[in-house]
DNA sequence: TATGAATGAGGTTTCATTCAT
DNA sequence: GATGAATGAAACCTCATTCAT
């Protein structure tokens, strides 16, 4: 009866948010998709702020004002991508977290999820490390410090536990160690244009080997 | 009348270009330092394109129109930040070269002079981190790419060696450590707010121990 | 394709326009009815302006667009709302001028029907208020023009031929007094919303015996 | 240091707000005095949401970016023009409650008042008879309900006591002739355009005396 | 009859920049 | 060196309107 608009997501991302999306690229899940796929596009590819809505549109094949009749602000644009993304990316954590794995085992699946998700969600990952800081001092955009906490705690508890049972080195400086990991493993989604060739399951477990094992060789263990 | 400005660098960052300055025109040459202080940590908080070049001039206690008396543009401000930073790291990195040192070594010195310049330049080096590749795109920030270019092909030859010497894990896929390292070291910047108590050698040590060695314990060696 | 538009009002509001429509088209005469008191309630509320046809549509439940299968334009809803009330209103002054009455008792016939219209037409008489003014100046518009001076000569008329006979005050300004007797009437549209208890005659008698008589006490005849 | 803009009234008008107003047309006043008595012209003959900010530039020489410099938004132009008003109002009807005249002369007095001001705000009268009621349910705005209370308030007092002590009619329906009262003074600024030849105290008197007496004549007491 | 999607003109606002003083 | 005022381009957004279905 009223205008599509507004069914951007709330606060929190809430799991289970999308139900059938059986196919690839979803065939009937509509514009809206689709205009959100482009959108995150342009959004990564040159940032939040550089993004003119009429880039958008171009890019989409129709005018500016057109995208309103969609979505209500530019701005929603960009919380409909990011609570998708972290939607996806908490529903994939808490099934790692609810396996009770060994630190180091926890450790290999949240890289590996991480790397999945930025599979999935190439774009909004980009648009989250780029940008999240500036939005999330809005109101709208709480869900994002809210997030960055819950990812901090669910780290922060691996590592210590790692440090605690002697998976990881005894002397770690875990708040260190904790943003080190944290950015690289973010970082490389905006490098990572088309890894073909290598599949998620793969580009993480080298990334996992690198911060767990270092690049350096061990003549001896330490 | 005269105006001081287009004392801005041109393409690549020459060393030196701005020595003798120091005598006469102190006080002016003091002011402009100032604004450019003050407009790094604009940018780097808020962001290039979300930084107005009035909240620059709010936080220098001046009107916006006044920065026109000392800068081109706030295109020209970034550039002249960003060349300063570039340069005084070039600098240092080309003492390093010439060292000629082994390849963990020069890793280890690298590393370290990359956070002994985070701890001057912080501000610059965080534009530089989210900027970078917007900027590059225009000819006046050509020694962007430039210096990435520069910055690849150190560190690509770095690990070689490395590898080649057995330093490093021989199985090491040099492109994605190169990128691994790259971010690792640089998105410091971005959170290293007052890093207080500890110096930008103990930072550099923590890091380059964790990047070369791992997080993990390692029972045998590899 | 045949669509029921462009009924709306020419000119001058001529009565009975719409006489023979009751007999078959009466479901979609009826919505289209509807749709004009939805319309002219927000009109009324928001002004016209301010109003947006997707306002309308939402209250009457349906997609904005789709009002344009029953009007030809917001202004053609303005038009047919203004010109029934019009229509009425100068139905019901006719009646009274055809009886010939003396000053004072069509002063009170005119007053009285007013608010007789006041009662059918609340939302279009607000309308009228505000917006007559402005919309009068577009050539579809005139009538309100024509209206508004036969209006004019209507009540100078009445008040002339009272201030001859002794009805009225002697020196009594009459273009003054006018203009205070029309604004006096109207006016009440805008806070007369649900005049529950009072019928419409009642508050006429009020009215009337303000304005005629005053609100003071008068110890002595003037 | 910081641009002009903000000086914008805050909430309830506040009494004393301008200071050395000395000749006719202030000299030196500004170009913000100018610019807003532009606008509150423009505002009163085609509404608020009928004009455009760059109908008002226009009309000032400017382009509508430039108002831009001396004003927060549209919005805040209104403000100023209408709580500039109220302020000047409310001084006037303060020192004719304070001198705590009987029923009649309260009467007269603030009618006089309020046609003296009518002369100088016209615009803002204009502005406030149509668009007050749209703009109060603004938070910002609030003084304009908080206004019309205060307005309700003091007339219905001076109605009371006028039943209360026979200088009104016993019968009198105070809360409809309040708005009688109200709608009845106000309404005369739309069309009071260049009273050249009448004072505002003539005005006043003539508007007084149809209020109070009415413009019958009256054969005996009532 | 109505919907869904889009158009296109125009509105308010922002902002880098200019320039006379 | 700095201010105050303005420019002009471009940004985001609104809304009446159209039209295929």
């Amino acid at each position: 009866m009223v205008t599509p608009k507004k069914t951007a997501p709330g606060g929190k991302p809430a799991p289970g948010a999308k139900a059938a999306q059986g196919a690839k690229a979803a065939p009937a899940a509509g514009r809206r998709a689709e205009l959100l796929a482009t959108a995150a596009e342009v959004f990564a590819e040159l940032g939040y702020n550089a993004t003119t809505v009429r880039t958008i549109a171009d890019r989409a094949g129709m005018l500016a004002g057109s995208l309103y009749y969609h979505f209500d602000s530019k701005e929603s644009m960009a919380d409909e991508i990011l609570s998708a993304f972290l939607t996806d990316l908490w529903t994939g954590y808490q099934r790692i977290e609810e396996a009770e794995l060994g630190p180091r085992e926890t450790f290999e699946g949240l890289v590996t999820e991480s790397f999945r998700q930025m599979e999935r969600h190439r774009p909004a990952v980009v648009i989250y490390q780029k940008e999240a800081r500036r939005l999330a001092s809005q109101e709208r955009f709480r869900y994002l410090s809210d997030s960055q906490e819950r990812f901090q705690q669910l780290w922060t508890r691996t590592l210590e536990r790692g440090v605690a049972d002697g998976s990881f080195r005894s002397r770690l400086d875990v708040p260190v160690a904790y943003r080190f990991v944290r950015d690289t493993v973010w970082v490389a989604a905006v490098w990572f244009r088309p890894w073909g060739r290598k599949s998620a399951a793969e580009i993480a477990e080298q990334y996992t080997s690198m911060v767990l094992d270092g690049i350096a060789t061990h003549p001896v263990a330490r």
